[in-house]
DNA sequence: GCAATCTATTTTGTATGCAAAAAAGAAACC
DNA sequence: GGTTTCTTTTTTGCATACAAAATAGATTGC
């Protein structure tokens, strides 16, 4: 191996803009929350960093900006772990996005555009369409577009920002879900009334069924995480 | 300059077993708060690194940490730099806070132990004696532990954890808050009527004092914003 | 065989080295 | 004088080197 050379092997593309640490935390974050690192796996820092293609700094300091947004968990002189996926944690995490939801309800309530809604109807229907189909990572997508797009409507990036990050906690759980069909259909009707609801910016029923969409939520969870 | 030697020059005490990250974490954060680090100075890796006593490794760590909540920004290839205090974002972050602090108020209606109460009388009781003498950092000093309590009380740590890092956000402006003596009086009467919905476990009461709290000091801090 | 201790290996934590980018300063041009 | 271009210096971003800690493996004693 060339050990004069300080060029990594895979130099970034020119056309590449954005600097390493970043690309890492975004492919890291992916990996955690999509599962393919598991729920209190180590990272490897080695093996993670030749994976990602960098060296270990890069990797270290995407780590520490997951560890802050309570993705991974940091073990004094052993690392870093995927942060677990605790029941008990589970359920803090689902209150405070449920004061969150509530929240943005209310904002977007107030702010949405008609276009915005329009848009929210629409991928409405994308959801739907899969829904009947029973396709459910299609389904999943629409539906996470859906209340991202909501966020956005509330008009404030720091309850976005917040959000997103209480979420992707939350998220991992998704793909370990055997989803019922009543408790699916359920959760469809669910974003029915509150697509209703923000049409009407009916803003104090909107926050009751983001609250009663997100207990059912954590119902799953529960469930999914009390059966292994 | 010795270049031999890896070992740094004040190396850390072997009674100390955190990490030096952390530490630095810690370090950097209260200087950011405090206001020692001035909002948007640059952070000057070599001359922060040498005031704290480390190499720029783990002090990167630390501001990837920090960036994460929001308390410096990045700029690629340029550094990083202590957040804007902006007058807009602020008001985002005060909304945010608000959601939070509510919940916080609700919970802990409900799960603050007898003793917890005489904890926060006891600190409010502290808090009095230095508005009376006009002791302003005391008073602050206080003022944040009761809240911190507060947060404690709701027996939610994520929440807990959450608000901790918009509050840091939003601490800043204090220490360059011209406080008026109404103004001061008036938050002082808000604590007084806050314990007392609090010994009543009035949590309804007591959400509507906490965003009335919460109003006021934003509009503290957009004074001092408008005015430099 | 199993526990305990010692040794070797791996892994983490931190410091340092180097290249590219940015900022600051100097020189040339209008 | 002021602007532009070229140099020099500084600073950032990434890779690597080394030490301490932790882990795994070997060895000994029983």
């Amino acid at each position: 191996m060339d050990v004069v050379t300080h060029t990594p092997a895979n130099v970034t593309s020119l056309a590449e803009r954005r600097l390493l640490h970043e690309t890492v935390i975004d492919r890291l974050r992916d990996l955690i929350v999509q599962g393919e690192l598991a729920p209190e796996s180590k990272l490897n820092e080695r093996v993670l960093a030749e994976k990602l293609g960098t060296s270990r700094t890069p990797l270290r300091e995407a780590i520490k900006f997951l560890a802050s947004e309570g993705l991974v968990e940091l073990l004094p002189n052993r690392g870093a772990v995927v942060a677990a996926l605790k029941p008990e944690k589970m359920k803090e995490v689902f209150v405070v996005l449920g004061a969150l939801e509530a929240l943005a309800g209310e904002l977007a309530c107030r702010n949405a555009t008609e276009t915005d809604i329009a848009e929210i109807r629409a991928l409405h229907y994308h959801m739907l369409a899969h829904h009947v189909r029973g396709e459910l990572t299609d389904y999943f997508r629409y539906n996470q577009q859906i209340h991202n797009k909501f966020m956005e409507c509330a008009g404030n990036t720091t309850l976005a920002h917040t959000w997103r990050g209480l979420n992707a906690y939350v998220r991992r759980a998704r793909y370990m879900a055997n989803l019922s069909r009543e408790r699916w259909d359920k959760a469809v009707k669910e974003h029915d009334e509150m697509l209703e609801a923000l049409v009407m910016r009916d803003g104090a029923r909107l926050q009751v069924l983001l609250r009663d969409h997100l207990a059912n939520k954590l119902a799953m969870v529960m469930e999914a995480l009390a059966t292994p």
